[in-house]
DNA sequence: AGCCAGCGATACCTCTGAGGTATCGATCGG
DNA sequence: CCGATCGATACCTCAGAGGTATCGCTGGCT
């Protein structure tokens, strides 16, 4: 199977539509349509239900688009890690770290300071992504570290090392009855009239269905929520971000965030084992 | 980059010699030197250093050789997976659990019985192999799931389970002085003179340099004790396979071992899910 | 009921590029 | 200094990836 074909497939896939996903690809329909056909003949598999009218997956297309979309990913990483590590003996580059854009406001610079320290610290290029973008860019070899927030992302793939814990605040706009609160339990968060919880992409970058307005990085969550038209739930670290307009209150029984440094297992670099060893040290 | 390239350069990074790699691919030396170059050049990095009588690998090959095989064995894992869904829906095969040959005897029988006790349960094909190769056969797709045993295997990249933790003793050939003792310490093992410990595979099929001998499983392994040429120190389940002239001694400060079920950290399968259940409810 | 728009499949052509054979040029062992 | 070894180069062939034109089916609209 080449990488080719897997792409095909999975622009189908996602798409569910030749015409669409053979404009996304840069290619014409016929060959699209007739590189999936060689695929399943191939595979001897059916991936896709063709009604002249619709596409749907088969259960055996749903396997091939998840394992497809994680062995795609695999091999970006292969080229873009290769070219790093090109650069790298060059002298240039260094590393990258992910993060969401707001969180770890405090956490990153001491970080960032105490890696410097080290004897041969190499720069660290600090990238923010909106939220759950890190585990892709870290997937697919972007990034070769990121700050991840238990439970909130999913670190399963990746070796990662436990850096912090802390409660989260609800966060609500300036004037609402709650805010005289001292503090408030996770099912008054939820019943809350009016102000439900904003959606974000997940993995794949797609919004789930349900009520609540799409916020796509912290500055749009603010912005929703003093408005009057989102809460949110969010580590007490939070705070430091806090406009006048957004009120933090502490949710007791809301789960504990653990912040975590986390990098992919096969990672051997001297650079990286540097700074989760700093991270570590913290 | 297309897998072809990686299975190509895979080829030629292991054996370091053009010529045998294009023997191993099936095709020529000449189209192979080629690829090679388009790879350099599309990558614009150098990957391996040839000086007409030797190939050596760059830092940034390296990088390519490890990204590289773990890329494959993504691409080699969904080829399969899908294989075996489509299978899956017309009713046959169910689940590949794999262990070390020899391993887990007692706790292997009863997950069986456990599991084939659900409501629903499929098939479960159980494989054996030698040790150190359940890791490859889960990441590429030949397994479904998979009993490891920690610290001696790696499970980085891979979800787990902790299903029971023993200590570890000392195998001994019968009629061996120390065989008189109640117990030992990793120090008196390692120390035995004329008894060294066995080597075996790495995680990429071959065997580390260093004195001892060779053994691929534990048949190999209990001959090699038996005939007096080597010692082991191996989880306490392994006395159930004790033949009369291998004798145990429990060794105190040994690091204990731990049995987990492992497996590839994307799988959603029902069926696999269920067999993890019944394992932790054990 | 009939027509049209939309979509995937097919037919047929072109040309890139993967693979083969023959050979060169450099280097190391004897 | 000679021959064996090994990677690179030159040159050829052909499979197959991609393009255009078109077909055939289906569902919605009048």
């Amino acid at each position: 199977m080449e990488t080719r074909e897997l792409r095909y497939f999975v622009a189908v896939a996602e798409e569910l539509h030749f015409g669409r996903a053979a404009q996304r690809l840069g290619i014409a329909q016929p060959p699209l349509s007739r590189a999936i056909q060689q695929l399943e003949r191939r595979l001897a598999v059916t991936l896709l239900d063709r009604t002249n009218r619709t596409v749907t997956l088969t259960e055996a297309g749903e396997v091939l688009l998840r394992e497809g979309r994680a062995a795609l990913d695999a091999v970006a990483a292969a080229d873009r890690r290769t070219r790093r590590a090109a650069l790298a003996a060059t002298g240039q580059p260094g590393l990258v770290l992910v993060t969401k854009a707001g969180a770890a406001s405090e956490l990153l610079p001491k970080l960032l300071d105490a890696y410097a320290a080290e004897p041969g610290a190499l720069p660290v290029e600090v990238m923010l992504c909106g939220i759950g973008e890190q585990e892709r860019l870290l997937r697919d070899g972007r990034a070769d570290v990121a700050l991840l927030h238990r439970p909130f992302d999913s670190t399963v793939g990746f070796d990662t090392e436990e850096l912090s814990s802390e409660g989260q605040v609800a966060l609500l706009p300036a004037g609402h009855p709650l805010t005289t609160e001292t503090h408030l339990r996770m099912d008054e968060v939820d019943a809350l009239p009016g102000l439900p919880m904003p959606r974000w992409p997940d993995a794949t970058g797609r919004y789930p269905d349900g009520p609540g307005p799409q916020a796509h990085d912290t500055t749009q969550l603010f912005q929703l929520i003093a408005l009057g038209r989102a809460t949110a739930v969010l580590p007490e670290s939070c705070r430091s971000l806090l406009r006048s307009d957004v009120v933090a209150v502490p949710v007791l029984d809301a789960p504990t965030v653990t912040t975590v440094i986390a990098w992919p297992p096969h990672s051997r670099s001297r650079a990286l084992a540097g700074l989760v060893r700093a991270a570590t040290r913290l």
